[in-house]
DNA sequence: CGTACTATT
DNA sequence: ATCCTAAATAGTACGT
């Protein structure tokens, strides 16, 4: 045994790491990979023991949150002897038993633990969080600071100033509710549990615990709990006082004699032992160089190649020389070692097939080994930005594009007066050819100060006149045989479109991060940036400015300029290098180069036509709108006997449920009344005007201010058209999203609002076209999961609805009563997101036990679909991933939430994405191939907007019915090739002269 | 700048 | 036992 005797001081660090949550932690982790990272040559599982022995070799080299140990344990549950188990036998009862692939690692990590010259500290009786309390109450004595490493918020009580919680990352950071690392301080205590550290155990005491079954008070929460304990001081006095508790169930809940007992031995159950009688001294548990021969002699048994030749380097020894510890070498070993698990039994590595790498992917590599060998050269190379050049000279552009032409890749970043693409000007173009080789040609910048009042300020004097530079570029730009490649390519390609360049052939970074990574992280460059180069990129706002002291691109100095931007190219063609032979090795390239790359032209092209609206027609509407309010607004005062910012939730609330005192109050996630409309709507419906009025002003307002005054305010001063922005990677789904303005939320579902649509309009002599699928969604949920019933109802054109509410009330299709069909179509949309007899009962307003009932019988008549459901939330449980029928992955980090809800949240999100994803990627595939199919057919048709479902042409209005025939046959066969449907789809299309009418 | 609300699929 | 409760978005107004 290794033990070094270092006493334990002020200034000392000690790292108390849990050990057994690392070990779940490693384990889920490593079931996200390939599954050939996850066993040894002889199926021994080791995937989590191998990163469990990264994350360690990370601890011991570089510490964690700042901080390098001086002394370092790692802590393990011994076994089930627990002494809480004898005080009470149901304790940790509902835990299930351990992954089968994970059994076997239990023995290994603390072999690693050894190999890294430390001991595994365990004992019988006490569990880890005990070892862990005795430890850090001992450090802290001696004046040593301490880390807790772990998740388990069972060990916040043992915070205090010299003792912080450390949670390392679990998931990918950047996206919604994904847990990054974190420090718990005191703060962070009182934060999730509301009380002080010292007073958590009474919370938690009160609150209990499902995981570990720990009974606490009934009908009492964390919530409450902290809130009992806050104002009663500690658990003692408040069950002393609770006869005086008001509320009947909690007094109850708080004195019964039963339930006093079971409060109080869920304190002795949560209550960590701090004097545990601990076999290995504190002083013993000091850091020092393991063993490095011994190390790798176990890294080599277990087949690791990244860490065993890390280490290598790290201790300076080579690994070629050292053999494989024979302790741990083929099945005998281990199992001698660690006894009688079988593990012929493991899952044998999936062999796949290599597809046809990417044309850009250098023969002779593995791609995953490129991909690899890539990222660590991206880590490796530091950003120079002094580097950069600032293009004067014809002569020396001339150059940079031979040079461009020599090297037959460029990265390209054009910086202008404006995000938006149709109505900027543009202040310089930045080319990289190379990693670090990177240049910035400035040809629009403006010196500083106002200029006169009569015109922009001069031009800064030595720019290439922009002309020059357009015509020199031009050829470079447009060469097939050079490639182009840009973050947000559609940005750039507008902008030089406007300016008589047609960029091609393109790449872009955003895209192919996006194709790997939806869900992980966001696709911004100076996230990518940071991600994947370990980079921080000037922002744009510290070279331009913000607010007030916002100067715009083109006064921005020369130098500055040239760092920005240069920096932007540089950064997109290192991301690209990186990225890249990333897509053959996770086999995203088809998704990539079939349903991201070629949309970047589509829509390019879309959002350039732009579409016209009737401008007068929405001020019309706009001033009936605001009569209507005015009159409504004066029915609400009187009845409110005052006059209030009706716009103002806090103040209606205030007059609805504290002034008026009605019924029905619910409270927001801040504990303000809530206003939503699905409370108003009750109150309106037993019959109160009030809340009605309050509905129809709301209604109006909002298609006022969003609609009818706001759309206008975008039409392009050249086109006189609309001009809608699609975002390519913003959903976590493959769905687009449209901005400034949003035109896939214009107003459709009542009268009132279709007004808002109407005033979208073809040109003079053309029709506009409105063509959406029918009922994509379920036809996609009928395919993927299978269901007879579904599939032939499509087939045969019957009505989706009625036939399930025939299939669940046998109530016959004809002559169905809406209300009853209704129920079914409820229940339809219902599954596809996930359904919950809640959310049903809600969406009917029947009472749950029947929406209950409903979902029961929907999933006795199509028990596929419950299959379906059972199996998604399998997947994404075990790969934190999803994937479309056609290749599409979407990931969900943060199913690692500890929290069960959040948990829930997105296995129904999951349940949503491949249904959503299939028909956004459906959509694509109509969308890339559509302007080609039109112009084959000798039409002039352009489509203009994509509503989810929906593709919005313009057309000559004699060509509209061949261009009905096209743009539905391109839709309808969308999935083909790839995909052969079992579910025919149905698209419905019409011409009309406005929108509304089309639609 | 965050919250509440509402428009669409 | 408790929490939350049907998926995905973008825009506006209020109020700190």
């Amino acid at each position: 045994m290794t033990l070094t005797h270092k006493p334990v001081g002020p200034g000392s660090h000690v790292f108390l790491v849990d050990g057994s949550s690392f070990v779940f932690r490693a384990y889920f982790q490593s079931i996200r990979q390939d599954a050939k990272y996850n066993y040894r040559s002889d199926r021994l599982p080791t995937g989590a023991v191998r990163l469990f022995c990264t994350k360690l070799l990370q601890f011991v080299r570089e510490g964690a949150a700042g901080r390098t140990p001086t002394h370092l344990a790692i802590i393990f549950d011994k076994s089930e002897n627990s002494f809480r188990k004898e005080i009470y036998p149901d304790y940790k009862a509902h835990r299930s038993e351990p992954p089968e692939d994970l059994i076997p690692q239990f023995p290994l990590m603390r072999a690693a633990v050894r190999a890294f010259g430390l001991t595994p500290i365990e004992q019988d009786v006490y569990e880890a969080d005990d070892l862990i309390a005795t430890y850090a109450t001992q450090a802290r004595a001696k004046g040593a600071d301490v880390l807790i490493v772990s998740a388990d918020k069972d060990l916040m009580q043992l915070v205090d100033p010299g003792v912080t919680m450390y949670d390392p990352a679990s998931g990918t950071a950047g996206t919604k509710g994904a847990r990054e690392e974190r420090l718990i301080d005191e703060a962070e205590v009182v934060d999730y549990f509301g009380v002080t550290p010292d007073k958590v155990v009474d919370v938690q005491a009160l609150a209990g615990d499902s995981t570990d079954n720990v009974p606490g008070a009934k009908g009492v929460g964390v919530k409450t709990a902290a809130q009992l304990i806050n104002e009663y001081g500690d658990l003692d006095t408040l069950l002393e006082k609770a006869p005086g508790i008001k509320q009947p169930k909690r007094r109850e809940a708080l004195t019964d004699p039963e339930a006093v007992k079971l409060i109080r031995l869920s304190k002795k159950l949560v209550e960590l032992v701090r004097d545990a009688p601990v076999e290995t001294k504190l002083d013993d548990l000091g850091l020092h160089q393991p063993d490095a021969k011994k190390l790798v002699a176990f890294l080599q048994a277990m087949e690791f190649t990244t860490i065993t030749r890390r280490v290598g380097e790290l201790y300076g020894v080579d690994i070629h020389e050292i053999e494989p510890d024979p302790d741990f070498v083929g099945p005998a070993g281990w199992r001698a070692r660690n006894g009688e698990v079988d593990h012929a039994a493991a899952p044998k590595p999936v062999e796949r097939k290599e597809p046809a790498a990417h044309k850009l992917v250098a023969d002779g590599y593995a791609p995953s080994a490129l991909a690899a060998a890539r990222k660590a050269e991206a880590l490796a190379s530091k950003i120079d930005r002094s580097s950069y050049e600032t293009v004067m000279s014809i002569e020396r552009l001339d150059q940079w594009i031979a040079d461009a032409f020599e090297a037959g890749l460029v990265a390209l970043d054009t910086e202008t007066t404006s995000l938006d693409p149709m109505s900027c000007e543009l202040v310089g173009v930045s080319l990289a050819l190379g990693p670090g080789r990177a240049c910035y040609i400035p040809l629009g910048h403006r010196e500083g100060g106002d200029g006169d009042l009569f015109g922009g300020a001069d031009l800064v004097a030595g720019q290439i006149p922009l002309e020059t530079a357009i015509r020199q570029l031009k050829p470079l730009f447009e060469d097939d045989a050079v490639l182009k490649i840009a973050q947000n390519m559609k940005y750039d390609l507008e902008v030089l479109s406007r300016y008589g360049i047609a960029v091609g052939p393109i790449e872009d970074t955003m895209l192919i991060s996006y194709a790997l990574d939806t869900g992980r992280n966001n696709h911004g460059l100076d996230e990518l940036a940071k991600k994947h180069l370990d980079h921080e990129n000037i922002t744009f706002a510290q070279v331009a400015g913000t607010g007030r002291n916002f100067i715009g691109f083109a006064r921005v100095a020369l130098d500055k300029a040239t760092e920005y931007a240069a920096e932007d190219a540089d950064v997109s063609l290192r991301l690209w290098r990186a990225l890249i032979p990333r897509l053959p090795a996770e086999r995203k390239a088809a998704v990539y180069e079939t349903l991201e790359r070629p949309m970047v032209e589509t829509l390019a092209r879309m959002e350039r036509r732009g579409i016209t609206i009737d401008r007068h027609m929405l001020s019309r509407l706009s001033g009936e709108f605001a009569q209507e309010m005015v009159r409504l607004e004066a029915d609400i005062f009187e009845l409110a006997g005052e006059s209030f910012n009706l716009g103002s939730p806090k103040q209606l609330g205030d007059i609805l449920f504290g002034k008026m005192g009605l019924p029905g109050a619910k409270k927001t996630a801040t504990g303000a009344w809530s206003t939503s409309a699905s409370v108003l709507e009750d109150l309106a419906a037993e019959g109160n005007d009030f809340a009605r009025r309050i509905l129809d002003w709301r209604q109006l307002s909002k298609l006022k201010s969003t609609y009818a005054d706001a759309l206008p305010g975008f039409v392009n001063k050249e086109t006189g058209r609309v001009h809608t922005c699609y975002s390519l990677a913003a959903t976590t789904t493959g769905r687009l999203s449209s901005s400034e303005p949003n035109l896939q939320n214009i107003p459709v579902r009542n009268e009132a609002g279709r007004k808002i649509r109407k005033a979208f309009i073809a040109s003079p002599g053309h029709v506009l076209i409105s063509a959406d699928y029918s009922q994509i969604e379920l036809r996609l949920l009928a395919h993927i999961a299978d269901i007879p019933q579904l599939k032939k109802a499509f087939a045969d054109g019957i009505d989706i609805h009625a036939m399930t509410a025939s299939e669940m009330f046998g109530v016959p299709v004809k002559d169905m009563p809406p209300e009853v069909r209704r129920r079914a179509k409820a229940i339809n949309f219902g599954i596809i997101y996930g359904i919950s007899a809640f959310g049903l009962a809600n969406q009917l307003s029947i009472p749950r036990e029947e929406a209950s009932a409903y979902i029961k019988k929907y999933f006795e008549r199509f028990p596929g679909i419950k299959d379906y459901m059972e199996a998604t939330k399998k997947t994404v449980r075990e790969k934190f991933c999803v994937t479309t029928i056609f290749g599409r992955s979407l990931h969900f980090p943060r199913m690692s939430s500890a929290n069960p809800s959040d948990r829930a949240f997105y296995e129904r999100a999951a349940i949503n994405a491949p249904i959503q994803g299939a028909a956004a990627d459906i959509i694509r595939r109509a969308m890339v191939r559509m302007d080609e199919a039109l112009t084959d057919a000798g039409l002039h048709a352009q489509m203009l907007l994509q509503v989810h479902d929906e593709l919005v042409f313009e057309a000559p209005e004699a060509e509209a019915e061949a261009t009905i025939i096209v743009a539905r046959r391109i839709m309808e066969q969308a999935p083909l090739p790839a995909v052969h449907m079992s579910v025919p789809l149905h698209v419905d299309a019409r011409a009309a002269k406005n929108w509304d009418e089309a639609h």
